[in-house]
DNA sequence: ATGAGAATGGAAACGGTTTCCATTATAATC
DNA sequence: GATTATAATGGAAACCGTTTCCATTCTCAT
């Protein structure tokens, strides 16, 4: 399990390791607050504190093996990757749930900018907003107001 | 002048006209509290109070008139945009200046999103950060810590 | 066992934004 | 012009996710 790899070929501290557990178990973008609720609500014991997640989020996330993701409300949301890859998600701003996308096509889109404009380019932001199939069903239809 | 035109076939109100010349006059993006720095330097009179800045920011961005930009510091930017248009940036993580980028290329992408996984695109988010030409003239070579 | 450095938890501080409310401007009605 | 109703404004407080501070606990080499 690459959870467990990772324990062993690095040193995880055990909040870390927490964390990171939660966040596979949990299996969807989460918060720090959504991971401490979680625990509060499916482990008793071993349960960090609110700032060792922060913490646990911000080692994790220079190791690459999470990525974080800006919804714009103000909460920033993690979720686990392969180590150094990542991707973006359509979200729906009905019911906040998000479609990972296969595969980041901006790489190329980069190497054009860079020539273009002398910008070295070192990350980006991707996130698609919108109304997902489900929520889309539900509400035939949108009030023209 | 766009602006004035605006002005003349809408009703917006002191605030909301103050704020957007401002930010015209800035001419890049631009925070709340930017502007309301930008006001205690330069102008004594007629200088909104930071809520009504707030305000001002709502309600031209529901207008069209504006675009919301996110840097990920947890301080949204500004933008005047030609009304219902939009475009991304090119931002340098170290001087915080950004580049327009020309037009969307995203929205071909937004159909082909519809059609495979039923998801209806209301909007998206990019941002390209890395490090512009005048900051990698400055610092010949990033220290490999 | 002992001591140094890292990790943790709890509370306080921080900072951008939002809310609340009293005051003031704007506009319609008489 | 006086009198309302409605909208806009400013100042302060509240809000909330996050960061900082510091005392305590853990880890581990000596
Ligand atoms: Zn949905
Ligand atoms: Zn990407
Ligand atoms: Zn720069
Ligand atoms: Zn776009």
């Amino acid at each position: 399990m690459m959870i467990q790899s990772t324990l062993n070929q690095q040193r995880l501290n055990k909040g870390s390791y927490t964390v990171l557990r939660a966040l596979k178990e949990i299996g969807k973008l989460s918060s720090a607050q959504d991971i401490h609720l979680w625990f509060r609500l499916n482990e008793t014991a071993d349960a960090p504190a609110l700032t060792t997640i922060y913490r646990a989020l911000d080692s994790l996330l220079k190791m690459n093996l999470l990525q974080a993701v800006d919804i714009g409300d103000g909460e920033r949301r993690y979720e686990i990757v392969e180590p150094g890859e990542h991707h973006h998600h359509l979200i729906c701003t009905d019911c906040l749930e998000s479609i990972h996308l296969e595969k980041c096509f901006l790489e190329a889109f980069a190497s054009s900018v860079e020539q273009r404009h002398g910008f070295v380019v070192r990350s980006h932001v991707l996130e698609i907003f919108g109304i997902c199939r489900k929520c889309s069903s539900k509400k035939p239809k949108a009030p023209s107001v």
